[in-house]
DNA sequence: ATCCTGCATGAAACCGATTACATCGCTTTG
DNA sequence: CAAAGCGATGTAATCGGTTTCATGCAGGAT
């Protein structure tokens, strides 16, 4: 059944011409006469024909392919990244793969940094041992970087942009101000935390040990950070919280009002990303805003230029990010 | 910099034996003795050989690849879906190409529907033209899927699942229900709407056009039903909701909540979906739980089964719902 | 001793396009 | 009028593996 594929040499044949010829006709118009390309293009109807991609691609030693490394799929964060990437490759010619670091083994990983495989990467995952990724195949780093790795990165200023949620509290009159940390040893929970610390000495308010909780990200540990604050006393528990997710604010919020506590009445509460949905949760969620899917594009667009060789500086690119203040933060009581 | 890559000739040389003996040690080692499978190996490593991925793919015909279409990779519904197909494809050798169907023009898909491109096709997007898909490729569909295109199908009883929210709901004490359409014209939305019209219609209740609002799956198309709930006289508003997404089902809370109304004091509601979120807003919502990772885990498997020419009767595949019920439903008021 | 069998291996065809180089006919230029 | 230039096209090498077929050799059966 597939070997009834018409191959350019059927074409070639109706055609009246040579195999180059219609090479030339389908993917260099300009190369052949009026008639000819006419000929050509009446035999590929006539026949069907569709061109075989892995023949092309060994010739021309590319894949037209990029492979983005995502740490876990089924986080709705990664969704609107991929499809900003998503929105420059397609354009561009190049078809996204995408590979869960989860799901994929270590050898896995190795397999997708090939050239024969890619023609270039994108990692999200900074997780990843940078040996692996070293040197096989272009790549840019987005949100995430690997410690080590030299490559373009794409992010934000994840200090500076806990330092905004930290002055928006202190602001607002908060003195004991709490942090909800990523999982240990992810460059975006230390760096968030690393930002807390500093803004929080900047304006001279304290950030005892107690005051820092540890989470990993996901709503669960939101929750679980919530029975942990409700524990402490009264005249040490913060008055207001930093989560380093939206996704663990949202889990924060829904646990303490279980147990009474009215948000932002009795803690005020800031997130971090701006997923969409806590813009519709009660209380509208305040946060941190994180340009996804511009973070997706820059990175695609300096992957792009890269493998089209133009010059393109080593640094990082800085995305803006905003502090979005909705109703889950207000006023510090007397 | 590519030039040096080495070729499969190189390590055949080093190893001393020819190339047909290296390509079979290392994709089939029990065809050498024990000695050469060494040496190959030993090459291998010394000259840092990786294979070219194009080459083969061009002698086997396969890719090794299998794509998704998905409607809209922003949409963190799919997320898990593909997480599901993800852990299954990469332990069977395939990898998942991803393709948004919004940003692929129609040219381009026809293009991921090709034997040289991908070995199978798993469709996600049910407003697809049919014509496009037909023939060329091993495809199943799951959650959505084309009318008019005969192939293997995973998914979920929508008209069931409407059924189950409108039983909670009526079993609740509410005569007015209401309910919250999909986008016009989508597979899900017409199963989920006249699902809803035949169990109302089989439990004696009434369900007046006025009691459909249209929306679109996402969060915000919720908040406008909200607000044409809102105009709604006192005596003909539903004093149910059951929406077709969770998306619009919290944004339809939001903004009742946000006019003062308290849920389910006032309104109850039901969602569709269950996506993590909504189990930690407030109040959490009674929704009907799709197994999503399931829903792809399957899809991937079926796929898998064609592609070994295992036999796999064409016919759908219904993976069970779930009501859960959680504080966003409550009795009726007299 | 002879023949057969089977294992390990090499030579070469093959997968299906692309493209460097050669060719041919015709026009332009000195 | 010969040389050079140019556009359109064909020939064949090439991309880098896989696989068929042939071969040589060792061991077992007759």
């Amino acid at each position: 059944m597939k070997d009834d594929r018409p191959r350019i040499s059927d074409v070639a044949r109706l055609a009246g011409v040579s195999t180059a010829t219609v090479s030339r006709a389908l993917s260099n118009p300009a190369l052949v006469s009026e008639d000819t390309r006419a000929a050509v293009q009446s035999a590929v109807t006539a026949t069907g024909y569709r061109l075989n991609q892995a023949a092309r691609n060994l010739r021309h030693r590319r894949t037209g392919g990029i492979v983005a490394l995502v740490p876990n799929l089924a986080n709705p964060f990664f969704s609107q990244i991929l499809s900003g990437i998503a929105s420059v490759l397609g354009p561009a010619g190049y078809n996204l793969l995408i590979a869960d670091t989860r799901t994929a083994g270590a050898e896995g990983l190795l397999a997708y940094a090939e050239p024969s495989r890619a023609d270039g990467l994108i990692v999200l995952d900074g997780s990843l041992p940078a040996a692996a990724l070293t040197g096989a195949v272009p790549l840019v780093e987005a949100c995430e970087w690997v410690p080590g790795l030299v490559a373009p990165r794409v992010k934000i200023d994840n200090r500076a942009a806990a330092g905004l949620a930290v002055d928006h509290l202190a602001d607002l009159g908060h003195r004991r101000i709490g942090h909800v940390a990523g999982p240990r040893g992810n460059v975006l929970s230390e760096a968030r935390l690393s930002g807390t610390a500093e803004r929080l000495a900047a304006r001279g308010l304290p950030f005892p040990a107690g005051a820092v909780l540890q989470g990993d990200f996901s709503l669960d540990s939101g929750r679980l950070a919530a029975l942990a604050w409700l524990e402490l006393a009264g005249d040490s528990r913060p008055t207001a919280m930093f989560l380093a997710s939206d996704a663990m604010a949202c889990g924060f919020i829904a646990e303490v009002q279980r147990h009474g506590i009215s948000v932002p009445r009795d803690v005020s509460v800031v997130g971090f990303d701006d997923i969409e949905l806590v813009a519709h949760v009660s209380p509208p969620l305040t946060t941190i805003r994180q340009p996804r899917a511009a973070l997706g594009r820059v990175a695609a667009e300096r992957l792009l230029r890269r493998l089209r060789g133009e010059a393109d500086q080593e640094g990082d690119t800085i995305l803006p990010v905003e502090l979005v203040i909705r109703a889950s933060t207000a006023p510090a009581r007397e």
